[in-house]
DNA sequence: GCGGGGTGATAATTCGCATTATCAGCGGTT
DNA sequence: AACCGCTGATAATGCGAATTATCACCCCGC
């Protein structure tokens, strides 16, 4: 790099391309200073430009290739619109589009509309399956704030970012931690109790429940919904990959009707069933969007994961330009509703199914 | 922001949660200078720290949350393990997940196995129907370089990226500049030589072409293919919206095929032609994987979309690793062989449809 | 007792931008 | 003449990490 003469200090020859406040000052005669204060329209009693100078920098900087540098704003102290998006699994392979999908659709254009970038933690190491939101090398402050997405989080995370005062919101219901966890998510306990009074409107008496072993806030919201239905009685059952015993459990219970945490659950067990299933009622607890039993629309919930995802950018927003000392009038925990679909599983009791 | 006094220095009590080098030093009892040699694995004779030291520093940062500035790293001109994602659309809605998604699975399977992070550039501000890559606000020299995604691109954009020497490589063959522009795309001129041959292989002697009026570099690829074949007549026609004239073209033409710019394409004129399309055969010289016509699987292409993102994504860390000047040795163009994909609606002359 | 050379570190500077403190010049008062 | 207030601008500084230049110290040989 050439050494070169300028206002009797050494200074280096600009790499080609990257135009500085400098050169724009060095152009319109002024200093580095006044460039940057007409660029950011600072005005006041201390600051004082006539406009005939801030129009030679705005010209100088229109003729010019200039963009600030995002790296050196942020290490400034300021905002850089960029929001973080951490997923605990691959985001964006044809499986999880199933699930991630509409949730990155709205986050996309909820960016979109607040001007902001989109980082993306790609780069996570994997550890036991899950990447690792924390590593020697992440990025992550480099963001204003960011969204977390996934069915499991790792509660060391979700404390730690709170300790650091982080901006960061999660999409779906958390409660892994002490400390208090923004978050996003939909009220599946409502959406459990719609479902079984209207099983019980269907005449439906004995329900089986069949869940995953799992120990995530929404299975316990379905669960305590589940326990306390003051309609049908429902029998609990855990399942793991072996579906065998369905059909006895089903008979043991006197269930007319079968819910399950998820559709993937309810087709494995409607396979299961196979022609002891005439006659039995379906339903997931869960989003059925594009899934069938037997050609009929599997009956469950509709959830609005679009629009969860621009309530979780909207609240992420409202952090990040909130003062960590000043948060604390913010409702960062929100759930939405979502709607029972009713689908042609669910029918009345001892109807043809 | 209080002010405390340490080391003699006037300075900010650290934000919580944000360790800096300087904090780490002050721990360990050295200076920021040896936690940055330390954290770098630098040595050399003119750097010389004993393990004692080294080890000692490193238990400080183990103990500590520390994690280096993104922002502070770039400044000092390093690499930032970022790479942008440029697309002059929207990229996660559901209509374009269907081109968008196999090239955003590679590229993210490739990030991560590469060890970078991906940022999507959504802000940019839309401009008759297209975002803009350069604007005030641009985040793309926070990227250690940028894809670029897209059917159609600005030529503009690519002459300025390629001037100011910023690492960035299109998906999809480019010729709309003067400058050379890196790229990884299909060679859909060997593709539809390959299509007019088996066509030619089946009887065909007169073959409809109908494509958009369009003027991309692909487009002109096939059409270069096309006029150069050798076995059948070849007749052109441009469309539109309108398709109503498609019957009469056909017969007019006396083909017995008829090839398309693309799938969609395709579909429209089958539905023109309805039965009078009986026994004509059908192409589209794109993708046309999930593309069906009467419920038949149309013929036509393969490309190795997530093939193209992986290429694509080394292309771009090769120009990232390799000075600007000592770029001249790199093949920044590069076509990828697909497959025809034979279908059912590509059938021997006369052959029922 | 003085120079040479290796050792182990640090002070100073840079990156690009924002901000704070400071200053030179001018006109009008007392 | 000394003082004040206003205007228009700039020098200096900080942000966090990397890099360069420099230094203090000790041991060795003569």
């Amino acid at each position: 790099m050439r050494i070169i003469e300028f206002d009797g200090k050494r200074q280096m020859t600009p790499k080609p391309g990257k135009v500085t406040q400098r050169e724009i000052a060095r152009i319109a005669g002024v200093s580095q200073t006044t460039v940057s204060m007409v660029l950011n329209d600072r005005d006041g009693s201390n600051i004082r430009i006539p406009d005939a100078t801030r129009e030679r920098v705005r010209r100088a900087i229109e003729q010019s290739t200039y963009v600030a540098d995002p790296a050196a704003r942020r290490l400034a102290g300021l905002d850089n619109k960029i929001l973080g998006v951490f997923t605990y699994e691959s985001a964006l392979t044809p499986e999880s589009m199933d699930f991630y999908g509409p949730l990155l659709n709205g986050i996309e254009r909820a960016a979109e509309s607040l001007g902001c970038d989109l980082l993306f933690f790609t780069s996570s190491p994997v550890e036991e399956g899950r990447r690792r939101l924390f590593h020697r090398q992440t990025r992550l402050r480099l963001a204003d704030g960011c969204v977390l997405l996934g069915q499991q989080m790792d509660g060391d995370d979700l404390e730690r970012l709170v300790a650091e005062d982080f901006p960061f919101v999660a999409v779906g219901r958390r409660d892994e931690t002490d400390a208090p966890v923004p978050y996003v998510g939909i009220d599946y306990g409502a959406l459990t109790g719609a479902l079984l009074d209207r099983a019980a409107e269907l005449g439906h008496e004995r329900i089986l429940y069949m869940h995953r072993d799992r120990n995530s806030p929404t299975a316990r919201d379905r669960l305590a919904a589940v326990a306390r239905a003051d309609g049908p009685d429902v029998a609990l059952a855990v399942v793991g990959d072996d579906f065998a015993g369905v059909p006895g459990l089903v008979a043991e219970t006197g269930a007319t009707a079968v819910f399950a945490e998820d559709a993937f659950l309810v087709e494995d067990i409607a396979l299961a069933l196979g022609d002891e299933g005439a006659g039995l009622s379906l339903a997931a607890l869960a989003e059925v969007r594009g899934h069938r039993i037997g050609g009929r629309a599997l009956s469950g919930f509709h959830t609005p994961r679009q629009q969860i995802a621009a309530e979780a950018l909207a609240l992420l927003q409202e952090l990040i330009s909130t003062a960590p000392d000043e948060r604390g009038g913010i409702e960062i925990q929100r759930l939405l509703q979502g709607e029972v679909a009713l689908g042609d599983t669910l029918t009345a009791r001892g109807g043809a199914r």
